[in-house]
DNA sequence: AAAATAATGTGTTTATTTTACACATTAAAA
DNA sequence: TTTTAATGTGTAAAATAAACACATTATTTT
């Protein structure tokens, strides 16, 4: 609870002296753990990777990594989405810190949480390592670490974010279905939506760009293919104030 | 961007290696800085202090500390609060954290942002320091730091938060009129409202209390006194998919 | 004491948004 | 050719949000 370095806490310090407090023993390592997001076979999954640490051997665990100590956080966590899915456009988002201080046996770490939405098919290209695993999100349990919790936290925040933004194109491929942005949402938010509505409501913002193309290789009647338009979104007059708790 | 300890992936490390990572060379000063948001006069105040540094003199800043080596980092948080302000039953909440390399001139320094909401009237019974001052959030200008930019990120996160969670009440008296809500909401958000519609929505809610009391000393006619029902908010249903980018 | 003032307190109408719901169409599969 | 299982579309009802005006009350002024 206390820590050593400012009990007089209104005296002017100097550069020297904040200096050698920077410097000083309290200095903690910093880690980045990448929830990594991504949409197959209509469910969400999350990449996880059988723990580094051998005393956490069978359990799984978040992608993650020290930060360097001249590395940019978010580089960091744009590093670690590079190394392991080979990946380096994809959605990145900081989430939550968390910084308790027992959460990893081997001392003192806290660790920044970055949510990621990648597109699985454009990765399966690139994957190459079998440690690594997509896990259905609705399946996951017993984290190593505090990795339930760090996941817990990422999958919430997916579920509200995704609500306000047009993150989910991430997940899907360039073109699609209205069919697969439903299916997406359902499987995210974890219910049911009507079609209908569904169709109504995205029509109604007028970001989707009918591509003219029909779907190929279902095994049904194929629906028309959409992209989303990036570019009309960012100029978008955004709506304000509603309270609604 | 390169970090020194982890370029072979997905070996199996063992407690001991990562032992020596976390007590090795990129360990990192990490800081929290508090954004302490109070409501004064119908307007929007942020709580900041004379730069601890003589190199930023002048200029004004967050209230913020290193993180003790042994000090959770929602801990060190509240220990600001509680020197600075004296407060110790605060809204606190974590909103970001503050990672590029340059950020400081002392060194690495990450920093962890939290967000707090107190009452002024029961503050300015303990305050003490005459370094500390409440600045209007409308006149914010040339921090310390990147404290312009962590501010703006809170202040935004607040007119956001605010629209979906009672958190607002955290800024009034216990006992408040509507009229005091409005203005709240109205200096918050930079916006007004319409009074009548404005007390609907409140009431349709349902979640405050009438205290069967009347404002004293306002000179017009006095409204009356209501207080937030915590308790009833904390069980009630939460409304749940709505999609609106 | 009366009149003027400046706020509180309330209700209705309209527009917008959301929800519920059913049938025709198309391409693949049988 | 028929069946099947999906896509694609429209409308009515309900809920919510927005626009808007007047009576009431306590204070202040005359």
């Amino acid at each position: 609870m206390a820590s050593t370095n400012t009990k007089q806490a209104n005296a002017v310090k100097t550069l020297q002296t904040i200096q050698t407090e920077v410097q000083g023993s309290n200095r903690i390592a910093l880690s980045v753990d990448c929830v990594i997001f991504g949409f197959d076979e209509n469910k969400l999954k999350v990449l996880l990777i059988r723990s580094d640490l051998k005393e956490y051997l069978g359990k799984w665990s978040l992608l993650g990594d020290l930060v360097g100590g001249n590395e940019d956080i978010h580089d960091a966590a744009y590093r670690i989405l590079k190394e392991r899915t080979g990946l380096d456009d994809v959605y990145l988002e900081q989430v939550h810190t968390f910084g308790t201080v027992d959460r990893h046996p081997a001392g003192r770490v806290v660790t920044v949480a970055y949510c990621s939405l990648i597109n699985v098919q454009h990765h399966k290209l690139k994957i190459l390592d079998n440690e690594l695993h997509w896990h259905d999100v609705k399946s996951i349990s017993e984290l190593a670490f505090d990795h339930q919790e760090i996941f817990e936290t990422c999958y919430r925040w997916l579920q509200k974010r995704i609500q306000e933004h047009p993150l989910g194109f991430n997940l899907l491929p360039k073109k699609f279905s209205l069919r697969d942005l439903q299916n997406l949402y359902e499987a995210i938010l974890d219910t049911k939506m009507d079609r209908r509505n569904f169709r109504k409501k995205f029509f109604a913002m007028d970001f989707l760009i009918d591509l003219d193309e029909m779907e190929q290789d279902v095994p049904h009647r194929p629906g028309k293919l959409y992209k989303f338009n990036f570019e009309k979104y960012a100029r978008r007059k955004k709506k304000w104030v509603g309270i609604d708790f």
